[in-house]
DNA sequence: CTTGACCTAGGATCTAAGTCTAAGGTTTAT
DNA sequence: ATAAACCTTAGACTTAGATCCTAGGTCAAG
């Protein structure tokens, strides 16, 4: 059994944020003590975990929830229920990574365009993408 | 020289976007009208786009302040400097690009696995992935 | 038996990036 | 000359996701 600070200390957030998700019903204490105090299992901090790598991922809070509480109403749900809420996150997800991929493809070609060095950023071909109306780095010559 | 409305029309955003951009010192008009009026220059309206396209490219107000700051200071400002804001950036959206990668590695897995069917989810791949410390498929036992 | 670290609840505050409201002044078209 | 459309400011509100504050209760160590 884990007290707030100890759960909140192994998995490196902070007290008031697992208040904050029992609040919003994503985890609760598994039990509390004689004086209140929560108690979280490991089985708890299992769900914690998952709920910090969805996070990572840019799931939102509601979007998890939604994704927990599949578990909680097993029974009443059939197969097809879940596997649509799946895909749906699938399709989330699927959608999150097309945007970080053209974000990176921008970025990779902005930092291949640019020559690094310690010369005065005046013909900084970054600053020239960014300037110019096409996002795209046209012009691949370097400072020199 | 633009008005406030006749501006943020053009770029396609509000009015209250661009003064909250000059509260936030990212782009204050050239000059005022007699009367008060915001206005803004050919100039401003490209500052207004280098904002817009970096925000495109994932960055934050705070960084484009940055790059703004860089970019109105160039000759003081070595290539380097831009290049590092941008490799940051980029290695940020990288580690949400594998992170992501994973979760729809397993989100795919996850759907392959379920049946799908209108039986109860009680014996659902889908739940007992998510109820495994590993968030992977490691049963692909179905619901029959 | 008291000190310090930890915990409680409830509500206030913060951040980002806006968006909206109120109460009024200006410009333009008819 | 007056209505419609535009502009001004200050400040409140929004959403998501926390984080902090107040005022007090609990627990282990010296």
């Amino acid at each position: 059994m884990y007290r707030i600070g100890e759960l909140a200390k192994a998995c490196d957030i902070n007290n008031d944020t697992l208040r904050f998700y029992e609040k919003n019903a994503l985890l609760s204490p598994s039990s509390r003590s004689e004086s209140g105090y929560r108690l979280y299992t490991e089985k708890d901090k299992e769900i914690l975990q998952f709920i910090l790598r969805a996070k990572g991922v840019g799931f939102t809070l509601a979007e998890i929830r939604e994704l927990l509480s599949i578990e909680v109403n097993k029974a009443d749900n059939a197969c097809a229920d879940v596997k649509v809420l799946v895909d749906t996150k699938l399709s989330d997800v699927e959608r999150k990574l097309a945007e970080l991929t053209r974000f990176q493809t921008s970025l990779k070609r902005l930092s291949d365009a640019c020559c690094g060095g310690e010369e005065s950023a005046e013909h900084c071909t970054i600053l020239e993408a960014l300037e110019s109306n096409t996002n795209n780095v046209r012009h691949e010559h370097s400072h020199s």
